[in-house]
DNA sequence: CAGTGAGCGAGCTTCCGCTTGACTT
C-alpha cells in the first residue's frame, strides 16, 4: 500500500513522476482546476441561497459573487464555488486514493493558478491526514526527490491573488458581455482578454483604411572594379540629400517626414539620372568593415513555439498546440504550456552532447547559455519546451514513432533547443560609399551622387548551422555577398542600371502568429489561452481568417467602438499589465485582496 | 368590446485559466 498520495495537474506528468517515486507513492492528477465560481443562473437553486438575505444581492445574482458577505463593516468578496461538472469523477477518484494513504502532497504547478488548485483540493477533499505543498519546476528525478524534502505550506497570499484575478475576470467579462449583447445581440461576448485583442485587430484595420500610399523610385547599378569584380550598388544621395528608400521616410498620410533633408526620385528624374549615368564612373570614397555577432534565440515558450510553427509549417495556433499535446503525452517533449525559457541542468547537458555529436565541437561554447525572461507577467512554473529526457533523441530516430506533422514539429523543437546552446554566428559586414558627378545633356547643373554597397561575410555559422528563425516581415535581405577589397579612390565603371517603381503599402493585417506575439508582449492572455482566444474571436465572428490574415468583421468593429465608449480605460492594453502589478501586491502580502477589489469595483 | 402598448419579470447567455478526452461537423 502506498504511503503517500501526490496530486499534480496533468495526468501525463503523473505518469512520469510515478516512475521516479516508485511503489511507496501513488500519483494522481487533478486535471486542471476542479472548482469554479457558480453560474449566476444556478445561484437560486444552490443550497447556500437564502431568499431573506440574498434576494436583493445583485452582485451575487449577476456574478455568483457575494461582495458584501455576512460582515456589516466591510466587504468580504466571497465567490460561491462549485465543483465543475467535469471534475466530479476526478474528485471521487482522488477521495478513494486519499483513503489508503498516510500523507498528501499537493504538487500542483508553482504559479498563481496552481497554488489556487492546491487550496481548492484541500477545501474539497478535507484531508484528515497531514498534507504538504510540494513544488518543482522541472520533471527530473533529482528535482522531484528534492521537492519531496523541501515542502512548505500553501501560500494563502498567492491564492488570494488568484481569487482576485478570477473575480475581476468574471465581473468585467459578464459586464462587458452585457454591453456587447445590447449592441450586437445573440450570444455576443466581451472580456478583458478577447476584447483588447479584438480591438488591436480593429485598430490595425483603421490604420489600413486611413493609410495613404506614396510613390517613389529606386535606382540600382552594377559596377565593375579595375580587376573586373562586379557588385551591386544603390543610389543613396543626390546633392547631399538622402534618396527616399522606403516606408520609414513617409508618415501615415503618405507625406515625407523630413522633406528638407530627403529627395524623392520621380520617374522623370530617375530616368534622366539613369541615362546620364551610363557614361559616368564612380569613385570609392570610403569602406567600413565591422565585425558582427548574432546570438541564438532562447528555447521555446508557448508563444514563440506557436509563432514558429505557424511561420514554418503554416496552420493555426490551436493546430500547433494539438500536435504539441500529442508529443507531450507520449513523452517526446516537455510540457508545452509554459512562459519560461529556462532549461534544466540536465537539458543543457543533453543539448551540449547533441551539439558535439551533430554539429561538432567548434559549435560548443565554453559555458552554457542562460536566458532571462523578458515578459513581466511570466509565472515560470515550468521549463521551456524542449525534447524530453536526459538524452535528446535525434528526429531521424523517431521516424517510425511519429507521423509527419509530429516529426516536423519535434524537429523544430529539437533544433531550437540545441541552437539555443550553440555559439554565436560571427562575421563581418562591410559598407562602401562611392561618389560621382553626373552632367546632364540639357544645360542643367551637374549633380553629385552617392551610391552605397554592402556585404556580409560569415566567418563562423554558429547556431545557424542548424536553425534559422523565420520572421513574417518580408524585408528584402540584401548585401549577403562578398564585397571586394577596394582602396579609397579606386574608380569603378557602371554596368547595368535599373530603375524601379515602388509604392508604400499599408501595415499588414495581423496573423495568428503576430497576434500571439503581441498578446504575450503586452501580457494579455496566458500560454493555455492564446490559441483559445483566437478561436473565440473567430467563433463570435469578430474576425475571420482570409488566408493567414485575421480580418475584423463589422460585428468586431461595432463592438469595439462601443466598448471604447463605455469602458475606455479598461479596454486599454496596459490595463492587464497594471492589473498584474496589483495582483503581485496581493501575492506579496502588501495589500489585502478585499481592499484592492473595493477600489477596483467601487471607485471607477 | 376588441385591439394596442407600456411596463415588468423570468430565463438564457456571457468571463479567464487550468487540464483532457468525448463529442460533433
Amino acid at each position: 500500500m502506498p504511503k503517500a498520495l501526490v496530486i499534480v495537474e496533468s495526468p501525463a506528468k503523473a505518469k512520469t513522476i510515478k516512475r521516479y517515486l516508485g511503489s511507496d507513492y501513488s500519483v494522481e492528477a487533478s486535471v486542471g482546476h476542479i472548482r469554479d465560481i457558480i453560474q449566476p443562473k444556478n445561484v437560486k437553486t444552490d443550497k447556500r441561497y437564502n431568499p431573506a438575505t440574498h434576494e436583493n444581492n445583485s452582485e451575487l445574482r449577476s456574478y455568483g459573487i457575494d461582495v458584501a458577505g455576512q460582515s456589516t463593516s466591510e466587504n468580504t468578496w466571497e465567490p460561491w464555488y462549485v465543483v465543475s461538472e467535469n471534475s466530479k469523477k476526478t474528485i471521487t477518484h482522488l477521495r478513494k486514493a486519499l483513503k489508503n494513504t498516510e500523507l498528501l502532497y499537493l504538487a500542483t504547478d508553482e504559479d498563481r493558478e496552481g497554488e489556487a488548485i492546491a487550496w481548492h483540493l484541500v477545501e474539497v477533499l478535507k484531508p484528515k491526514i497531514p498534507y504538504y505543498r510540494m513544488v518543482f519546476h522541472e520533471i527530473t528525478e533529482k528535482a522531484i526527490l528534492e521537492a519531496l524534502n523541501h515542502t512548505r505550506e500553501i501560500d494563502m497570499d498567492l491564492v488570494a491573488a488568484q481569487e482576485a484575478r478570477r473575480i475581476m475576470d468574471r465581473m468585467s467579462g459578464f459586464g462587458w458581455s452585457g454591453v456587447m449583447r445590447q449592441v450586437i445581440g445573440g450570444g455576443a461576448s466581451g472580456g478583458p482578454v478577447q476584447s483588447p485583442t479584438t480591438r488591436r485587430l480593429v485598430e490595425r484595420e483603421r490604420e489600413r483604411i486611413r493609410f495613404i500610399s506614396a510613390d517613389y523610385h529606386s535606382l540600382t547599378a552594377s559596377v565593375f572594379s579595375e580587376q573586373d569584380e562586379m557588385f551591386p550598388t544603390k543610389l543613396v544621395e543626390v546633392n547631399g540629400r538622402k534618396v527616399v528608400s522606403g516606408k520609414n521616410d513617409f508618415d501615415e498620410n503618405g507625406e515625407l517626414k523630413r522633406s528638407s533633408e530627403v529627395v524623392i526620385l520621380d520617374q522623370e528624374q530617375a530616368s534622366s539620372l539613369q541615362e546620364a549615368l551610363k557614361t559616368e564612373t564612380l569613385t570609392v570614397s570610403s569602406i567600413e568593415r565591422s565585425p558582427y555577432q548574432r546570438k541564438p534565440k532562447p528555447p521555446f515558450t508557448t508563444s514563440t513555439f506557436q509563432q514558429e510553427v505557424i511561420n514554418k509549417l503554416g496552420g493555426s495556433a490551436s493546430a500547433a498546440m494539438g500536435i504539441a499535446q500529442s508529443l507531450y503525452q507520449n513523452g517526446f517533449i516537455t510540457y508545452h504550456r509554459t512562459d519560461s525559457t529556462a532549461l534544466s541542468d540536465q537539458a543543457v547537458e543533453a543539448a551540449r552532447v547533441s551539439i558535439q555529436t551533430v554539429c561538432g565541437i567548434e559549435y560548443l561554447p565554453e559555458k552554457p547559455r542562460t536566458y532571462e525572461n523578458k515578459t513581466a507577467s511570466a509565472q515560470l512554473a515550468h521549463e521551456a519546451i524542449r525534447p524530453a529526457g536526459e538524452v535528446f533523441r535525434h528526429p531521424d530516430e523517431l521516424k517510425g514513432d511519429l507521423n509527419k506533422d509530429q516529426l516536423r514539429v519535434y524537429e523544430i523543437i529539437w533544433k531550437r533547443t540545441i541552437a539555443s546552446q550553440m555559439t554565436d554566428e560571427r562575421g563581418e559586414t562591410a559598407r562602401m560609399l562611392l561618389g560621382g558627378i553626373v552632367s546632364h545633356e540639357n544645360n542643367s547643373e551637374p549633380q553629385a551622387v552617392t551610391f552605397s554597397a554592402s556585404g556580409r561575410v560569415i566567418t563562423h555559422q554558429g547556431f545557424r548551422y542548424i536553425y534559422e528563425e523565420t520572421t513574417e516581415s518580408d524585408e528584402e535581405s540584401e548585401g549577403e555577398g562578398v564585397l571586394p577589397d577596394l582602396p579609397e579612390g579606386e574608380v569603378v565603371t557602371i554596368g547595368q542600371i535599373e530603375v524601379k517603381n515602388h509604392s508604400t503599402k499599408p501595415p499588414a493585417r495581423f496573423t495568428e502568429s503576430s497576434i500571439v506575439k503581441w498578446m504575450e508582449e503586452v501580457g494579455i492572455g496566458r500560454p493555455s489561452t492564446f490559441s483559445a482566444t483566437i478561436g473565440k474571436i473567430r467563433a463570435r465572428e469578430y474576425a475571420y481568417k482570409e488566408g493567414r490574415s485575421l480580418v475584423p468583421t463589422v460585428k468586431g468593429i461595432v463592438g469595439t467602438n462601443f466598448l471604447e465608449l463605455e469602458f475606455n480605460d479598461e479596454v486599454q492594453y496596459h490595463n492587464r499589465a497594471d492589473l498584474e502589478r496589483s495582483l503581485d501586491q496581493i501575492a506579496n502580502g502588501n495589500e489585502q485582496r478585499t481592499e484592492m477589489l473595493d477600489r477596483w469595483w467601487f471607485e471607477k
